[in-house]
DNA sequence: TCCGATCAGTAGCAATTTGCAACCAATTCG
DNA sequence: CGAATTGGTTGCAAATTGCTACTGATCGGA
């Protein structure tokens, strides 16, 4: 039996690697819950208290994750009490998440209003992250291209 | 009355940039929609032939992103037909996607699977993109954090 | 000019998903 | 020991989604 890096479900669009995104992650709740755990939650409590989502949904949200490799759920190392902690793939998603909040402070607010930032150690603002070919060049829709898998 | 980017609705967490952004685009298709603009699509019976969404559905989505200003309805440069094409906003979630399809790659798919991928103009594959500080240095969720607005 | 095809949706209804509130067992705290 | 907290589960109502069929406008050819 082969090993695949997700559980079986039958993908939208299964060769694009967007469309498979959207299908791990890709729901009202999921993305939050990672930028949440990327901020410090570990518990069911904290994940709700962070998000407000609902307790039911969160329970299933949790699972899949799980499921699907993003987040594992440990034995805390204090205590005997289990926590909710990124995998190496959860922590990848930083990239995208990064890319979505920046979307968001430029688009999603009104002119001068407030909003949390995103800083590095040294408090200074994460810079705006551009995608760029190998040469160097700014790149954009109309200068990329998907190719079909051959 | 101020003018304020999207139209108002009720926020899920309104202080996170991300969590803004997910209230706009953060659904089942929405953000297929908008790969399949930016990958050329422009009529109606473009966007369901490529998505397979249900056409109620999509009906909603559209207008949902011109709503937001994620799309724009316009005639057709040719003939006497609308169609949708990207607004700036909406071209400008191209990071975004471009993450998001990364890490698909990354892993949403078994070792040695074939997926399509993004080249630039001389057929070049896009780079991995990675968030960087402003002196240069790798960052991820555990050397950032986020700034509550003050 | 008439005919069929295509486009851009709507309408109705069933199935799925979500949200809310209450409940519950196991720890943990004072 | 008793109360509060954690991490859920259950039942039900409301909202969202998907499927299929239908409509009216336009287009393209014979």
């Amino acid at each position: 039996m082969a090993r695949t890096p997700v559980p079986d479900l039958d993908w939208t669009d299964p060769e694009c690697p967007v469309a498979r995104t959207l299908d791990l992650v890709g729901d009202r709740w999921s993305l939050l819950v990672i930028r949440d755990a990327m901020d410090g939650a570990r518990s069911f409590t904290e994940f709700q208290r962070r998000t407000g989502i609902a307790r039911n949904i969160l329970t299933d949200r949790l699972r899949k994750l799980v499921a699907h490799g993003l987040l594992a759920q440990r034995t805390a190392p204090s205590g005997r009490r289990r926590e909710y902690v990124l995998t190496d793939a959860g922590r990848d998603l930083f990239p995208a998440i990064v890319t979505l909040r920046q979307w968001g402070e430029r688009h999603a607010f009104a002119p001068g209003e407030a909003h949390s930032i995103l800083v590095d150690q040294h408090d200074i603002p994460v810079p705006e992250i551009t995608p760029t070919s190998a040469d160097g060049s700014l790149l954009d829709a109309d200068t990329t291209r998907v190719q079909k898998i051959r």
